[in-house]
DNA sequence: TTCTAATTGCAAATGGTTTGCATTGCTTGT
DNA sequence: ACAAGCAATGCAAACCATTTGCAATTAGAA
């Protein structure tokens, strides 16, 4: 996704394309993986704020440009919304390998629950196929 | 699921069955719905400690007794495992309501990855119809 | 019943996240 | 280019969920 669309999204939300909002999403691009706050932040250290970094990170999930990953690990991670589709992960608790699984279920609860579906989270945990040995 | 059950597992695992844990398995024996700790704590009030009741939900879930699920707001719930099989849940953030969804991915996920799973979540969050208007 | 290790309650510590506030810095109008 | 006004930042303190240390209590085996 390139950097004009988000500064668009911004604009069109009134609000300010600073700094730390570029830094953020800087690592975010750069990452191509769920980062943890504390991981954005070391990316980034010395030029911005681990207060602006919670802070971008909670607009951007406002404005729909990050989205929350849960892994069960005492935090969240977040990563960046791409063209619309969105990821779900494997992660490996042994060695720390992340895949992608090909799988939404979306349209489908919203069919059986006829509940309007905002968010959802899907994420599994195990051991990858080296390390299960 | 019987107490006995449940007794079963602890005296295996050789540890004791104390009035706490029996408090705690009451509430969630109860609920029928995934509980808070602080919810758990309500239940259980000035007959177990908070420190108690953290104890010995990851107790249970060391115990295989418990299972952590997800709804990103800030703090776990929990749940029985009942007789192997696990829920998945819908919640409308309007009104609380909590619904089941017939629905798991483990098997097809260990297909496509090759991960052994060892735990996953798999929750939705929406506006049920009712909310939706 | 007695004994001992496991467990509890309480209070203090921890760690992630949020908030208050003074300062900084865009941005728009002049 | 300048000033005014408001948004956003940095820093420190506050907050809230969760964990931990330790002395007192208790389950349950002998």
């Amino acid at each position: 996704m390139l950097m004009s669309h988000y500064i668009d999204i911004m604009k069109k939300a009134g609000v300010k394309f600073t700094r730390p909002r570029k830094l953020v999403l800087d690592a975010l691009q750069a990452a191509k993986q769920p980062l943890s706050i504390k991981e954005i932040h070391k990316r980034v250290r010395n030029k911005a704020d681990l207060a602006s970094v919670y802070r971008t990170v909670n607009l951007f999930q406002d404005l729909g440009i990050v989205r929350e990953v849960q892994f069960g690990e005492g935090y969240q991670r977040y990563e960046l919304i791409g063209e619309g589709q969105h990821h779900h992960y494997v992660l490996c608790i042994e060695c720390g390998k992340l895949e992608d699984i090909d799988i939404c279920l979306l349209d489908r609860v919203e069919k059986m629950t006829n509940f309007k579906i905002l968010s959802h989270s899907m994420e599994f945990q195990g051991l990858c196929h080296s390390c299960a040995g």
